[in-house]
RNA sequence: UGACCCGUGGUGUAAUUGGCAACACGUCUGGUUUUGGUCCAGAAGAGUCCAGGUUCGAGCCCUGGCGGGUCAACCA
């Protein structure tokens, strides 16, 4: 895909949290440095909303000349698996962000977390609790009411060492014992209710192996590797405000000078007619509703991708919808805008039949084949020029024509004059149709005058159709898509499964496509505009028999509102 | 019902330290046009959840309501 033209730049306008940054920087905060850090789970793969956490830390830093690690938050081995991360880095470094040499894994400080862990026993603030979950879940009360001290909270402090090195050495079954922080089981936050903070799991972990049988919580390990990489500003979602005063305790516990990463949370994203969740999404791959994660229907980066969106149109997209602590929900339509405005001025544009209907020429000479000049992408004139092949028998799109148009379709219809694009105008004669009275083919006449598409005498016609000639040509499969759900919020009905919401025309295959042949040597995933239709690119799937191309986006459509009314 | 968070056009965001609500998407008009695209011009649409209060003046401050969200995994 060309890059040469200039990224339109959206306008950022200044969120709440560069708001916060700039005042600490003005107030000699941390020496006005700015570090953030990216810190996904390997579970799954990156979505849409990934990206507007990624825009956001990578991009907080960048304003402030600060820096941003990638920190994969790896403490549960029993659902993490090395095919995530790999995915994650791609995804990451394809929407243009660089983590340089910074690279980090929650698993690289198991060693100081156990270690940390062990002085907050020492120190009487942690211990073991050998009672089943259900039991300390029970003892945990509610909201609403206090919860009750486990019987292990007096343990002396020799004998949780003792119980917790034994855990470490694989002494007891998974669930046998966890080692909790000592806080207050009477606050009003639940998670400060001594929470748990390592737990049995004799699963191998993919960086460290068998090393260790016991993993640190999250809420246990996140502020903690903050610190140790010298975060700054530590961004995440609001589901994590609650778990703030806790981030801090630890923190607290950690810190030996005044510096201390602080927890800012934002509103995650939605977008209507999908769905956000990792589960959800996983459920969508694993039920086979979609062909795979990258599927081109999913929000998932990876599915974008394949879908035809540039990183650009994803970056301007997230500085659009802007980073509060609203829980809001943003129409697809700014999406498919954010990708319109980015492909429209990079787009190389190219004339592609998805429903072809033949069309003879009946006063063009047979077997002459004519190579006429066409525009590559009007927004960018350096783009250039191409040549296209025109014969007797072309294709037009089976919409171009009506053979009893209503009153505004400006298109081809008997005796009806339309220009060729980059051609000539033709004027339709006969109508040829199949025993079922389906129209299958037409006679026209073309006025060699008008070549290249304007006629001398000054003649004008109301429409200008896309053709491709029915000899030089590829022939390509066609994927439509349109939205996975038929639902605006399929995930945010109470009774009914968002799975009832899937859209069973999300998908169409059309197998008898003709483009014109300056796509041949097109590669996987390069974008192109086909004329009055919208963007495709090349799928992956293509291969040496065919080409295969996904429609990124439909072009605005004013006679489809016409039509529709 | 405990704690914490949130409440501005249809949607998402703005509104300098209080000064007559702005931008984007969407919608609707019209113009240009060899893409019914792009582009250009314009319109409709909120009086800022409600009620009090402070003030010459409140979307911004105070009080009290109302509405919504999050939190009771050995998930993150």
């Amino acid at each position: 895909m060309s890059e040469n033209s200039p990224e339109k730049e959206v306008v950022i306008k200044k969120n709440f949290i560069h708001q916060i940054v700039e005042e600490e920087i003005s107030a000699g905060k941390n020496g006005g440095v700015v570090h953030t850090r990216f810190p996904p789970e390997p579970n799954g793969y990156l979505h849409i909303g990934h990206a507007k956490s990624i825009c956001l830390n990578f991009g907080t830093a960048q304003k402030f000349n600060g820096i941003t690690n990638l920190r994969f938050d790896d403490t549960n081995p029993s659902k993490e698996d090395t095919e995530y991360v790999d995915s994650i880095m791609e995804d990451v470094r394809w929407l243009g962000f660089d983590w340089g040499d910074r690279l980090f894994y929650a698993s690289d400080y198991f060693d100081k977390l156990f270690a940390f862990a062990l002085k907050l026993i020492e120190e009487g603030k942690a211990y073991v609790d050998d009672q089943d979950a259900e039991t300390i879940s029970s003892q945990k009360g509610t909201p609403t009411r206090p919860g009750a001290e486990s019987p292990c909270r007096n343990r002396t402090v020799a004998e949780n060492v003792d119980l917790f090195m034994r855990m470490k050495a694989g002494e007891f079954d998974e669930g046998k014992c966890v080692l909790r922080a000592k806080i207050d089981m009477a606050s009003p936050n639940m998670h400060m209710r001594d929470p748990i903070i390592y737990r049995i799991m004799k699963a191998p972990h993919h960086r460290t192996g068998d090393k260790w049988c016991i993993y640190p919580m999250y809420d246990f390990a996140h502020g903690q590797c903050d610190y140790w990489e010298g975060i700054t500003h530590s961004i995440c979602t609001l589901e994590f405000e609650v778990h703030r005063p806790l981030y801090d305790w630890f923190v607290e516990q950690l810190r030996d000078t005044d510096y201390r990463p602080r927890q800012i949370e934002f509103a995650r994203l939605n977008l209507t007619y999908t769905v956000m969740s990792k589960r959800k999404l996983l459920q969508l791959v694993k039920e086979n509703y979609v062909n795979g994660w990258d599927d081109p229907r999913m929000p998932t980066i990876s599915g974008l991708r394949r879908r035809g969106y540039t990183p650009a149109s994803i970056r301007n997209f997230s500085d659009r919808i802007g980073v509060t602590k609203v829980d809001g929900v943003i129409d697809v339509a700014l999406l498919e805008h954010s990708v319109r405005e980015d492909l429209n001025r990079i787009a190389q544009r190219v004339m592609g039949v998805l429903n072809p209907l033949k069309v003879v020429i009946t006063n063009y000479p047979e077997g002459q084949v004519e190579e006429l000049d066409a525009i590559n992408n009007p927004e960018n004139p350096d783009a250039g020029t191409r040549k296209v092949p025109f014969t007797r028998e072309i294709y037009i799109e089976h919409d171009d024509f009506m053979e009893n148009p209503p009153r505004k379709f400006f298109r081809l219809s008997p005796g009806k004059e339309v220009r060729l694009r980059y051609a000539y105008y033709v004027t339709c004669n006969e109508v040829i149709k199949d025993e079922n009275g389906e129209v299958i083919e037409l006679r026209c006449t073309y006025d060699p005058e008008t070549r290249g598409g304007n006629s001398p005498d000054g003649r004008k016609v109301k429409a200008t159709l896309h053709w491709v000639s029915c000899t030089e040509n590829v022939k390509a499969e066609v994927r439509l898509y349109d939205r996975l759900f038929t639902d605006e919020e399929p995930d945010e009905h109470k009774d009914i499964d968002f799975k009832e919401f899937l859209n069973a025309d999300s998908l169409a295959v059309l197998d008898n496509c003709y483009i014109e042949p300056f796509v041949k040597d097109a590669k996987a995933l390069d974008s192109f505009q086909f004329e009055r239709l919208g963007y495709f690119n090349v799928d992956p799937d293509t291969n040496a028999e065919k080409i295969v191309f996904n429609r990124t986006a439909q072009l605005r459509d004013n006679w489809a509102k016409v039509k529709g009314k």
